[in-house]
DNA sequence: CGAAAGATTATCT
DNA sequence: GATAATCTTTCGC
């Protein structure tokens, strides 16, 4: 709980790299979510990116500007929450204004707070515990209410964290129907980090 | 207002 | 691999 670790939050200038730099820059950064009941926090592990209109599996493809994918047109820094079947999503938005990108953090390794992710996830194995989209979010008490949220305040936001030896980049995962858009290259992990999902 | 689809996860075959 | 669970957004009538 009481780390030494004193977390930095990213300045805007970080948001303002190009999506796909910035997808590889957050590997390594600390997410952070403060609630009533404690602060949980992980090191992100996995990304992806989404960048709109050439992109088809994005939500925001062909420039499709909805309630929901409003927060992605707008100011890069800010949370894309987004609900899929039972669980909630996370995304960073990037890209410059009126430009629909955004950033998908698809795992999260464990940092603070890790009695609370247990408690909520109610499983036993620590491997299980972030290593997912819908898991993380729900192992730190992430959902719809944190939409539009800027991440560089508090309580949620993503802070300075340990450089990744090496990053790995491949194939994005869970997308099907998608044309080529699913045989694009945009998703990076920390090469060997046993959270990232499979 | 009703229906269908979806950037997932857990579980079974 | 295939499928059910189950919620919000979006689109059609």
């Amino acid at each position: 709980m009481n780390q030494n670790f004193l977390p930095k939050p990213l300045t805007r200038k970080f948001f303002q790299q190009p999506t796909l730099i910035m997808a590889k820059s957050l590997l390594g950064c600390l997410l952070i979510k403060e609630t009533e009941e404690g602060t949980t926090s992980g090191f992100i592990v996995e990304t992806e990116a989404y960048i709109g209109p050439e992109d088809r599996a994005a939500h925001s493809f062909g420039n499709r500007r909805t309630k929901r994918t409003e927060v992605m047109f707008g100011e890069a820094g800010y949370a894309y929450t987004y609900t899929m079947h039972t669980h909630c999503l996370l995304n960073v938005v990037s890209g410059e204004l009126d430009k629909p990108e955004a950033i998908l953090i698809r795992a999260v390794e464990p940092y603070s707070g890790i009695d609370l992710m247990f408690e909520r996830r109610k499983i036993d194995k620590l491997k299980n515990l972030t290593s997912g989209p819908g898991k993380l979010t729900k192992a730190m008490g992430i959902c719809m209410e944190d939409y539009g949220h800027p991440l560089f305040k508090q309580p949620l936001y993503i802070a300075e964290g340990y450089e990744p030896e090496t990053i790995s980049e491949g194939k994005r995962i869970g997308i099907h129907n998608t044309g080529e858009a699913k045989e694009y290259p945009w998703r990076f992990w920390v090469t060997g980090n046993q959270f990232v999902s499979k």
